[in-house]
DNA sequence: TCCAGTTTGTTCTAACAAGAACCAATTTAG
DNA sequence: CTAAATTGGTTCTTGTTAGAACAAACTGGA
């Protein structure tokens, strides 16, 4: 059908446009005053009551291990805290401070924005097209996992 | 054009795909006993005579503050060697050393092969499709960024 | 020739990342 | 009801990452 190494161009051409994305995106955040993952966790914890931590992982594809220093991070800044699950023991609910609240007014309408920018000329029809390749690449590369 | 949000979906298909991708090569680089940026060099030394740090940084992504401590560590088991510039005392050639060459031949082309595995049902249209639909995206998201 | 400016690579710091070991709390099986 | 297995979160180790500061080596202009 194809040769053994007609993949290559697509894999690079993937890794090629979400560094471009990536690159754009984590430089406005750190912008802001804050790390990618900082921003991720500010981000999935706004407008919520709060979750367990493992949630949080999960949400924002964060090891537990290393959520532990993040929220660490971010609690020392004041904008997290921890309190205890009322009926379980092991768990902690990790939710925004006031502070928290407030920085998540300010920085994730702007990170919005920004990320908009790019994005002022393009049609719905390209989205559209956007969307189903990657989702039709997405496809083939975890059906190899299975 | 499109609203505020629209974009949000095309992003999320973008980073869903791209970690699609990297869990599954990550996955069987370090089931070959290396990190993905320990294959990275590997792979991009393999067949040449050896390239300064920087230009190594350059073809990998690597910024030469990190790259200093991955070649430390490949140098350390004997894959790689930093040997002299010829005529500029400031630089440094690294290559790879016999057993890097040996673990060159055997990991490339079994990651290669392990990569195609995804791709065996795809077409030569659907590779044109992903890579022109790829490039567009990165057109736009790098625009934002000049 | 000599010195100011640039380039190359290392070192340092703060942070993220995966995975293993660990402890405490909870749940399940017998 | 109790022992075993599981779950939730922290800690530890090894490795990657960006960026800033640094020293040595080179380059170009006066």
């Amino acid at each position: 059908m194809t040769r053994q190494t007609d993949f290559l161009p697509t894999v690079q051409a993937l890794v090629q446009c979400y560094q471009a994305f990536e690159a754009y995106s984590a430089a406005h955040v750190r912008k802001l005053g804050l790390t990618p993952p900082q921003f991720d966790i500010i981000a999935t914890l706004g407008n919520t009551a709060g979750m367990t931590a493992t949630e949080l992982g999960e949400k924002t594809l964060i090891t537990k291990g290393t959520l532990t220093g993040v929220v660490d991070r971010l609690s020392a800044r004041s904008w997290v805290e921890r309190v205890a699950h009322e009926s379980d023991g092991r768990c902690q609910i990790i939710r925004l401070t006031q502070a928290g609240e407030a920085l998540f007014e300010k920085v994730f309408p702007a990170h919005l924005a920004h990320m908009n920018t790019c994005f002022a000329g393009a049609t719905a029809a390209e989205h559209t097209d956007w969307q189903t390749t990657l989702r039709s690449l997405e496809q083939v590369l975890r059906k190899g996992a299975a």
